[in-house]
Formats: structure tokens, sequence, C-alpha cells
RNA sequence: CGGGGCGUAGCGUAGUCCGGUUAUCGCGCCUGCUUUGGGAGCAGGAGGUCGCAGGUUCGAAUCCUGCCGCCCCGACCA
């Protein structure tokens, strides 16, 4: 048991704080709102990065990089997007500092430097991507453009939480330009399909696939597609989101193209995302009482190897053979770190990569070197055992998938058992302090689902993919429907 | 912006109501010895503008006024 850790059971907002900070992941920054987000956590960001770039490569994709300032006009083009972002953006006004006649010492705004136009720090990148989008499409020939950035965007929130919530943040966007509607429909949907496949395969985390009501629609899209994944508080998180853009944008900053007919057409656009919020469900998803619960896939550390020993000797013997297991490992593609700190004591060592979420962590010690034996310890089941060290290369292998599929099974076995069905209000309501998803039929209206939020906070998560089309009442308003939708109270 | 809480060593804190020598304790840090299969023990040591600025007083971490910052809850949101 982590000492001075708060249990989930007891707080869970605290254990999320608590653990973000003590497994070294990110720490509130000077700056309101902002984190610094450390190397122990940053590591685990290019894991994420490093997976995701090349599943976006693989889907014919390209990096590229636009500007984080987009001036005012640029940005109020689209009228819908701007004005859903109008009320969180921070504005640059002027240019220069100088110093403070009456102040000394100190800088003051100088108010010669003020800029003829605002600019506007990105809150997404939309704007100044189709304005330059504009310069490169003439012909059907130009289409489709695939890319992508790698960028960091401010959204000015009123409250911000480590990684889930913060002023500024990480994130990639894909920005693509079709020449059909069919063609950004089936990119959209692609790219979903690209984050469910990351979000279950490499973050062990079960999504469902969705997309949202209006309401909860991306500012300017014409249709917003999710992922949701439940957290261990009952609390939803929407995981990614893929947008069909329409001609929207095509429209706003007037990007036409001359098709194979020598028609103009206006061209069609999709946009799709994942943040740093990711590590914060990563986190809420494996995570325990004993601290941070890492799939292997993202593991910046897939296996630590702790010598035991009581003096020079017996470390320089336990060494030749943890070097040994190492470079077999290595070998294998394992990233193994052999800690032979004198620093610091075995059992110090154990809690320390236990709380960081190490998957594997091995021991070696005299006995072992006797004969030739390793101890064992997986961080998701805290189960212990003794291996015979010829058999090191397979059986890491092998755990370290089985710890990948188990988190996943875990987590799965989790949301089924947090997932309710409310055939009425009432019901609903009882089942919604539970905490988890809960499908429930609702007539479609806006009204309706305000109505729900302001009585209960419980939102319109998504309505699924492939969703079972059966005939019912609204829980609400009692009028008819033809589909249940899963609510839940969210992030 | 509203409601609540908090600012004392790197971290966590006692002391604040009811002013009084050198500001408490734990963790961490440094030195030495003994230790090492789940956060070692003992001994010694370093480390403080008590958030900031005024005021009251012989005397302020403590009382008064103003300001700043942070955290939690709400409105807003990925």
């Amino acid at each position: 048991m982590a000492k001075n850790f708060v249990s989930r059971e007891d707080d869970y907002s605290k254990w999320y704080n608590d653990l973000v900070v003590k497994a070294d992941l990110a720490e509130h920054s000077e700056v309101r709102g902002c984190m610094v987000i450390k190397p122990y956590g940053y590591a685990i960001w290019e894991k994420i990065q490093g997976a995701l770039d090349k599943m976006f490569k693989d889907t014919g994709h390209s990096n590229a990089y636009f500007p984080l300032f987009v001036p005012k006009s640029l940005f109020e083009a689209e009228e819908k997007n701007a004005e859903g972002f109008a009320k969180e953006c921070a504005v640059v006004t002027h240019y220069r500092l100088k110093t403070d006649e009456n102040n000394k010492g100190k800088l003051m705004v100088d108010p010669m430097a003020k800029l003829e136009e605002e600019l506007i720090v990105r809150p997404t990148s939309e704007a100044i991507i189709w304005k330059t989008y504009r310069n490169w499409i003439q012909s059907y020939r130009d289409l489709p453009i695939l890319i992508n950035q790698w960028a960091n965007v401010v959204r000015w929130e009123m409250r911000t939480r480590l990684f889930l919530r913060t002023t500024e943040f990480l994130w990639q966007e894909g920005h693509t330009a079709h020449a059909t509607r069919a063609e950004a429909l089936e990119e959209t949907k692609k790219m979903l399909n690209v984050y469910a496949d990351f979000s279950e395969n490499w973050m062990s985390m079960p999504i469902i696939k969705g997309f949202k009501t209006a309401s909860e629609r991306f500012a300017g899209a014409e249709e917003t597609y999710c992922i949701e994944a439940l957290m261990q508080d009952g609390k939803a998180l929407q995981a990614g989101t893929s947008h069909f853009l329409g001609q929207n944008f095509a429209k706003a900053f007037d990007v036409k193209f001359h098709n194979k007919e020598g028609i103009q057409e206006y061209v069609w656009a999709t946009s799709w995302g994942v943040s740093t919020r990711l590590m914060g469900a990563l986190v809420m998803t494996h995570s325990d009482d004993n601290g941070l619960v890492l799939p292997p896939l993202l593991a910046p550390i897939q296996v630590v190897i702790i010598p035991i020993y009581k003096n020079d000797e017996q470390l320089a013997s336990i060494s030749i053979v943890a070097n040994k297991i190492k470079e077999i490992l290595d070998k294998k593609g394992i990233n193994v770190k052999y800690d032979d700190r004198d620093t610091q004591k075995p059992g110090w060592k154990f809690n320390e990569y236990e709380f960081k979420g190490v998957p594997l962590r091995m021991a070696i010690g005299p006995r072992d070197i006797e004969n030739s034996t390793i101890e064992v310890a997986r961080r998701d089941t805290l189960q212990k055992e003794v291996i015979s060290i010829d058999t090191i290369a397979e059986f890491t292998e092998k755990t370290l998938e089985a710890i990948q599929q188990n988190l996943f099974e875990k987590a799965k076995t989790f949301r089924t058992n947090h997932t309710y069905q409310a055939n009425n209000y009432e019901e609903f309501k009882l089942l919604l302090d539970k905490g988890g998803f809960i499908y429930a039929h609702w007539d479609g209206t806006p009204e309706t689902e305000e109505k729900i939020k302001e009585e209960t906070k419980a939102t319109i998560r998504c309505i699924p993919l492939n969703n079972k089309k059966e005939d019912g009442k609204c829980i609400y308003s009692g009028k008819p429907s033809t589909q249940k939708v899963i609510f839940a109270r969210a992030y």
C-alpha cells in the first residue's frame, strides 16, 4: 500500500490529482490553469504520439505545422465555429513592452504598440488552415489533402484539472480536404476507427463509437463522431472526436475546385483530434490504490530489474545476470531498465516502480543466482512468481501481452457492470447515482436533452453507431422514440 | 464571476480563537557507522522574508485593514 495516498473510494478526485503528481506525470505550474508535463509523463505522451503518428501515416496522412496565432478576421469567418469558441479565446492585442517610468524595474504594455488587428491564440486551427488550403486547391487533382499537425492550443477554461482540462494543452489535429461528400464522410469514419483501434489496442481502454447530438456537436461541423470511455468513478469521458465538416469551411473561406467535368465545387472537409486528455483517461481507466497502472504498449519502462545484495561481490555477480537478461529482452524490443543504484533500497524501489505503473518487475538476489531463477511481479495483478532464467524471454513477451489483454478485459468488465437500461425517468435518476452509462429512449429534441441536463447533470454522450432500432417512449417527455441513446455524467 | 477552504523549511503540518524567550513535529536533504528478498536503524547536522503591504502594541505567525496567490464546489468546456 502506498504511503500517504488516498484510496479511490475515499476521495476519487484527490486520488486522481495526487496520483498524477506523485507518479511524476505532471504538476501545476506558475501559470494558472497550465501544467508542467514532467519527463515521465511526457515519455508516455511520446509513446501515444508515436503509435498514433504511425497510424496516421499508414492511412496516408502527412504532418505539417500552422501558426499559433489566427488574425481575428480569419477566425470569425466561419460564424458558428467562431461563436462556439469566442468565450474561451486568449487574444493578443500588443506586440511590445516597455519600462514603466513610474514603477522602476517594472515593465508595462507599450500603448504605442497596439496591433491593428488582434491575434487569437488558436483554440483549434480550422480557420488558418482553410485560409491556407484556399491557395493550395484549384483542381480535383489537388485533392485529397490529408494533413495532421501536432500542436498546442489554448482554451481559456474557468476550471482546470491536470490533463483533463488545462488552459493550454497538447494535441493533434487532422485537417483533410476532399472532392466529394462521400469521401469526406469515409475519412471521418476512418479516423474514428483509428482512434477506436488505438484506445482499445494500445491504451487497453474499451470505448463506444457514436455520434453527438446537435447540442454536443463541434461548432461548425455537420456531424461529430466520437469515442466515449467510462472512468472508474462511473463518469464518462470523451476520448476523441472526428468531425464531418461538410462544406462549411470551404464556403467560409471560398475554397473551390474544378471537378472532372470542369464545374466549380466547394471542397468537403473533415477534422479530427485527440489530446493530452488521453493521459487522464489512461490514469482513470486502469490505476488502483497502489498508484499508476500502465498498459505495456504505452509504458516508457516495460520491465524493471532490481538487484538485491549485501555487498559489492554479490552486486557484481547479480549485475552480470541482470545485464544478460536486459540484453536478451532488448533484442526482443522490450524496454528494460536495470536499476542498480545503490542510493535506494530494494523495498523503496519496489514501491517506486509500482507507483509509477511499470508493468513487470524482476528482482534478482543471491538465492536466484544460486538457483538460476528470478522473481517476477505483475503490476496489474500484484502477483509474484519465481521462474527459471532460461525461460525469461518467452515468459516476458507472453506476460506483457497478457497484461495488455487483462487490462482491457478488466476495464471492459467494469463497463459492462456499469451499463444500465432505464425504462422511465425515476429509474433513470436512481441509476445515475450509481454511475455509468445509461441507455434510455429520447425523443430527439434539444429541449428534452437540455431539461434532463439541467435536472440531473447527465448529458447524452452519444448515439452509438449501428444502434439497435427499437420503438419506445422518451423517458422524459413520453413522446415516441426509435432508439435508445447513452446518457452519463461526464468529464 | 458566486460559495467554501488554504497560504508557516523542498513537501506535509502544529501553533492563530485567548499576542510574550531561540516558531512545532514528520517526511525529505547532508555526514558517519550498521544495514539491503516490500518505503532500514542509530547518532550528528543544514535548511524559515510565518503569502505581500500597511496598521494596533513595549512586543505580532497570532489582532485590524487592504492586496496577491492557490485548491475544492458551481456556471463554461475536449
